[in-house]
DNA sequence: GACCTCCGTTGACAGCTGTCAACATCCTCT
DNA sequence: AGAGGATGTTGACAGCTGTCAACGGAGGTC
């Protein structure tokens, strides 16, 4: 029962048993439930919010149901940006999740930081584009699945990843709307990484990289690098 | 032959012969020929650019040649924005185009107009996104017809579009890599829609489109809108 | 605890789009 | 004007990925 807009009181929120990462108590920031849409595409809302703690997801519809999910969010990212005053996608909490609300001030984007991000995610989404019309099947859930894993990993950010578990927080349908693929292919591909030893999961979405060099190389991962010659 | 980085000379610039926009003698803007490239992905430079006449598009390359155009950019379009002082995308002309630089200050994107570029630049790359992941060929065809009438539509901008004859800047090509395609799907969509008679081309870059309705209804032009409730 | 829906997996099959090839046309350069 | 390359078109064919279907299992509700 999906939630709307964005709810004050952590009603379903048990925090979490043995929480690993304590949620650090941030300023005006508020839990939000598993599978809440906290924004609306063409709707209107007077903030930014930070991502503090979870999974959220921007996503676009066609009319006939078709969807795109835009960008996959974690921790310290930003959402909720407007042009003429409407919301570019829906956001969606795949998790729970903490976000912490900006000041409307921000909404105009001249805060240095919040422009940074605004030049980052734009390199996000042009990479993205270029996954999404130039790579295979296999290219894209490999590509998804690096990605995925530096985002989330369980060890945490502290230096050397153990090893790389990390918890999918998207289902296989998710991740079809993210590649521009369907359920079924992004299956297969899964447990054929999972047969060749690239990866492996027990449960759908506890996934584990055993062998990242061949999964970055899956991934056709390297962008081609013109840049400057090296100046001596 | 093209010419590399910024040219400061406009060597293979003939002003056009009845020049229907006369290009405004914009402060310390450059001519720039067809087929230049203006910069490099992953290079450095200092200054943003505005397109002020012309057509130019952003593009990324995989390592294996696979191109992505993830941009096509018109006049008022700003472009060159850095990401760890790096350029997120290459940029190269597909028309002789007229170019101003903007001040270095403008780099860091607190300049309020600036900032507003970059949300409307994201709103574009999150359509174009749902387009690349989503869409059949027809549909993407007619859609980048559609957005490029209103680009470069012969009229002006001069309220009603007298008849939708455009000048297509991009080669079949060009086409391809922004769509997510190849050159032969595009050429056949292209020429079916001319059977179809939605629109028209004897030279492959004059355009017309005869009938705009349908030509809109094959690109499954609507996003879904939840929007704000009507508040009465 | 039983039911039931959602999610994930797998197989068979089809069709959209890519690949390969040949050819036409346009443009540039000599 | 002629040569040659780049661009565009068209056909035959293949294969990657989508579609349809069936099934199993997990999780949630009553």
């Amino acid at each position: 029962m999906p939630e709307t807009l964005i709810p004050t009181a952590a009603s379903a929120v048990p925090p979490r048993a043995s929480s690993i990462r304590p949620p650090r108590p941030t300023p005006r920031s508020r839990v939000v439930g598993e599978n809440s849409t906290l924004l609306y595409e063409g709707g209107r809302n007077r903030s930014l919010y930070r991502v503090v703690d979870g999974c959220i997801v921007l996503s676009q519809l066609l009319d006939d149901g078709r969807r795109q999910i835009t960008d996959v969010l974690g921790p310290g990212r930003l959402f909720g940006f407007t042009v003429d005053g409407r919301n570019i996608a829906t956001a969606e909490t795949l998790s729970i999740a903490r976000i912490e609300p900006l000041g409307d001030a921000d909404l105009n984007a001249t805060n240095p930081t919040v422009a940074s991000e605004l030049k980052t995610t734009l390199q996000r989404m042009q990479v993205h584009a270029t996954l999404l019309g130039r790579k295979t099947a296999s290219e894209k859930v490999a590509s998804a699945l690096v990605e995925l894993a530096r985002l989330f990993n369980r060890t945490g950010r502290n230096g050397a990843p153990a090893r790389l578990g990390f918890h999918l927080h998207l289902t296989r349908a998710d991740l079809a709307d993210w590649l521009g693929l369907t359920v079924e292919t992004v299956s297969r591909c899964l447990n054929r990484f999972k047969r060749e030893g690239l990866i492996d999961f027990s449960h759908p979405k506890t996934m584990r990289v055993l062998d990242p060099e061949r999964l970055e190389a899956t991934a056709g991962f390297t962008r081609h690098r013109t840049g400057d010659a090296a100046r001596p």
